[in-house]
DNA sequence: ATCTTTTTTGAGTGATCACTCAAATGTGAG
DNA sequence: CTCACATTTGAGTGATCACTCAAAAAAGAT
């Protein structure tokens, strides 16, 4: 059946969000693609329809990838609440290697607000759907019995993402050390704490 | 002597920091800049030399306000401490009529790390500098006698710097009314109980 | 082999980028 | 009024932007 695709979809995609998130979008080039992507601009609008479009599919993949991850890693907790703080204390770990710390989805946020809706907005709406991961997260702290039967999930979680939030920002700032742990150990404690006031 | 210049060198600047926070660095044109300055492109160039530099003398200024912006309301300050929490509920109730809440220092920090360091390390900078801004409040509290001796300031600071800056980031995603509320009581409550912990 | 269909190629598109400079313009001094 | 000199002007610079498309290349079907 004729000729078959060269580049793998996957890859290229990989190769797009790694690209975009550390550049952003605007500083991005098509030659910069190209070289990233392997592929001439004629296979890269065949493949994606434009700059736009296949910014828009590495950004779906990175959250799909994302909350993958959170999901995978709440499946290996002990608890459903060390596992929120757990993954706080992770995601400072994992950091040392990376060369950008910030996430693409707040970035996008950041960059395309005033200037490029058609990216914000998916980029909120990203980050609503993490919230609503941490959410459940919380929900489930509280079917376990380590919240109060009252406790605001919603409140709880958008304190969560916050946590994380300002985290990615210090260590893009290149907080390390000593001073990386106090600030993760601030980070992660009023969540820690909350099973042992319930059980209190 | 000679003719002096037409243009307000102050308020070029004023309206290249909205251009500049408002759009972002690389997303700026020239010709944007032209329109917002009311300034051709030559005029421009013998005032501010690039793009960059320009760039760099509204942040710098930009900086001098925020950073003026926060002793004023600190010396009106009914305590060091109460001050330093009245700033971020200050800091939301300013948001609703602004076009973007994000600050400026945090969205070039973002924006330029991995592409512009000329930019990004200035940027940092100021960050660091508005931390020890933060620190001098702490200190002061801990003076006042609202913190015990033992209280380590740059912690504190850290943590106050990562409130606000969620802050910021949850303004920019359109939070407000009764969940905004709830969200800044969560972020500043930490900070005003250290005085009652403290007196008890 | 030949045909058919799809993909890849890369030079080339007009638009826009940051930026320049010779000429025009404005202003105080003499 | 004229001169000396600083500032403003805006058409124009080469470079790069996102993007296109006719031609070449590849692979299954016959």
């Amino acid at each position: 059946m004729t000729r078959l695709p060269a580049y793998d979809r996957d890859a290229a995609l990989e190769a797009a969000i790694r690209l975009f998130w550390s550049k952003g979008y605007h500083a991005t080039s098509l030659k910069d693609l190209e070289a990233a992507l392997n592929m001439r601009p004629g296979s890269i609008y065949a493949a994606f329809k434009s700059k736009q479009a296949l910014f828009l599919a590495a950004m779906e993949r990175y959250f799909e990838k994302m909350q993958a991850g959170f999901r995978a890693h709440m499946a290996k907790a002990d608890s459903p609440l060390t596992g929120l703080a757990g993954f706080l204390r992770a995601y400072a770990e994992g950091a040392p290697g990376t060369r950008v710390h910030a996430c693409l989805l707040l970035k996008t946020l950041l960059e395309a607000t005033a200037t490029d809706s058609e990216i914000s907005g998916p980029a909120r709406d990203y980050l609503d759907r993490m919230k609503g991961e941490f959410e459940t997260g919380f929900a489930a702290a509280k079917a376990a019995g380590d919240l109060p039967e009252a406790a605001d999930t919603a409140r709880l979680a958008r304190r969560y993402q916050a946590a994380l939030t300002a985290l990615q920002i210090e260590l893009q700032r290149g907080l390390a050390g000593a001073e990386l742990a106090d600030f993760v150990d601030d980070l992660a404690a009023p969540f820690e704490q909350l099973a042992a006031e319930t059980a209190a």
